[in-house]
DNA sequence: TCTGGGGTCCTAGGACCC
DNA sequence: TCTGGGGTCCTAGGACCC
């Protein structure tokens, strides 16, 4: 247990409504809420102007608008509040090495770090905290709340205490005296649901959890969070500040402004989800083994499908026919008499480090390695077991509607003299299959056209037509139109 | 009023292996 | 022939946070 408050809680007051106003001097002193502005968007974040008219984070924007009519209401900008939580991270940086981000507005600072050793005392510590703030809003122009404590938890829960513009430190020894009063909801975990819970025991201030034994949390809140609620309680917190954590997922999701109602454009949505996925997993240099799609129904019933590969992968070629494997399930679980998907998202979890080892190996055991396009992607592709394909052979023509022809992305074909292969794309007119056929080189995979019979205007199509056969047109395995969930 | 999008951590059951 | 226990992995769901 520290004897000084050394671990700081600085968090944005109001961030993104902040930037906003600061950028924007019209918007200074009036209410703004930035948040979803479409059909189903919420509130991220209020202005203190707009919380008089009692909007808050979380709200739907459409009760937002009705209870404050008169607010800006704006798009967030990620980028711009972005860039200023880079100013203030290099702040707290200046002050001590030891910087754990919470999220953009948020971050906990260990001053037991700082280069010129840690603060003696407690006034100390205030006196870091008032120049941080200082800082902070000499160089951003936006104000911060500061919590100092012996710990995560009381620092946190100290930053909140007086916002906004607040800076409370608790005295080492106080912590528990400091704690009894509040209310349990504001401990850091106990949200809604343990706070029922809590109440129906008799626990409403952090006092009343106290009186309950560690025995009797327990059983309430299961192994690992009823000890450390019983352990918070008591303002005992042994968690350290961390400056790195490693990404543990990815995800993508989207919720649609009208319901999804059928296959073809859940399939497509898929897809599309799945690209998004990979180009974020590649970004951060991750590859990952467990692929999980999400799908929400209109009445909100929430259930993910999972599957784990052989290996991990950044290949879009691995994980989005599994993804497609895995929605119509979804989507069939979570909608109940066939009413729409109001939600869809593709996550990928059990992330390994990209291996650059064995990238450069790769690369050089492929003798005509060219850095473009599909071919990189090859290169790239991580020693990932490929699943098997499963031997759907598909038969007629190309679908014409547009919605049938997305369906078919993803799909997997077999071609009597190409082998497996699986769409990769279904343009107008035309669908792009790769094969990894006996001819291709190992490792590398062969792009064609296949184009409709009647579009022979498709520039590809000569070459098309010279690999394959004129009855072996790539079409679906299915015509038309299953529902969802039928 | 009708519920976003990005995450983390925990639990529990079943499969499988030793 | 019947019956174990422990460990690990996978899947699904839930609570929570910002």
């Amino acid at each position: 247990m520290r004897t000084v408050p050394s671990i700081l809680h600085i968090d944005m007051d109001a961030f993104f409504a902040a930037v906003e106003q600061r950028h924007k001097p019209s918007l200074r002193g009036k209410p703004v809420v930035v948040g979803g502005v479409g059909l189903r968007g919420v509130v991220s974040t209020a202005s203190y102007e707009a919380r008089a008219f009692g909007v808050g984070s979380a709200m739907p924007t459409a009760l937002a608008r009705r209870r404050c009519p008169n607010a800006a209401y704006l798009f967030p900008r990620f980028g711009a509040y972005h860039e200023i939580s880079q100013v203030v991270m290099g702040i707290l940086r200046e002050f001590s090495p030891l910087v754990e981000p919470v999220s953009m507005d948020e971050a906990f600072v260990d001053l037991e770090a700082m280069t010129q050793g840690p603060p003696k005392d407690e006034q100390e510590v205030r006196a870091h905290a008032r120049r941080l703030s200082a800082l902070v809003a000499e160089r951003t122009g936006l104000t911060a709340s500061v919590g100092a404590g012996t710990s995560k938890l009381v620092a946190k829960v100290a930053s909140d205490a007086d916002k906004p513009h607040g800076c409370v430190v608790v005295a080492a020894g106080s912590e528990q005296r400091w704690l009894d009063p509040l209310p349990v909801r504001k401990l850091w975990g106990v949200g809604p649901a343990t706070a029922d819970r809590l109440h129906t025991m008799g626990a409403t201030t952090v006092a009343e959890l106290r009186a309950l034994g560690e025995h009797e949390l327990v059983s309430l809140l299961g192994n690992a969070w009823g000890g450390q609620l019983f352990r918070l309680s008591r303002g005992r917190d042994e968690r350290v500040v961390s400056a790195e954590r490693e990404a543990k997922s990815v995800s993508v999701e989207d919720t649609y402004p009208h319901d999804l109602m059928d296959l073809y454009s859940i399939r497509a949505a898929v897809t599309e989800l799945a690209e998004r996925v990979v180009r974020r997993l590649r970004e951060g240099g991750h590859t990952g083994r467990t692929v999980t799609v999400k799908a929400r129904g209109h009445d909100f019933t929430t259930v993910t499908r999972s599957e784990t590969l052989a290996g991990p992968t950044d290949d879009v070629r691995l994980l989005l026919p599994a993804a497609l494997r895995l929605v119509d399930g979804a989507a069939a679980a979570a909608t109940g008499q066939m009413r729409g998907i109001r939600l869809l998202g593709v996550g990928i979890s059990a992330l390994a480090e990209y291996a650059q080892g064995d990238l450069i190996a790769e690369l050089e055991g492929l003798g005509e390695y060219t850095p473009q396009g599909a071919e990189t992607d090859e290169a790239h592709a991580p020693p990932a077991e490929p699943a098997p394909v499963p031997a759907v052979t598909m038969y007629g023509p190309v679908p014409e509607a547009p919605e049938a022809r997305h369906w078919l992305a993803g799909q997997d074909v077999r071609h009597p003299q190409w082998g497996p292969g699986w769409v990769q794309g279904a343009g107008l007119g035309r669908v792009t299959v790769r094969f990894e056929g006996p001819d291709t080189p190992p490792g590398r995979i062969k792009t064609l056209d296949v184009a409709d019979p009647d579009l022979e205007a498709v520039d590809s199509a000569e070459v098309a037509r010279a690999a394959l056969p004129q009855e072996a047109d790539i079409a679906a395995e299915r015509p038309a139109g299953p529902d969802v969930g039928g």
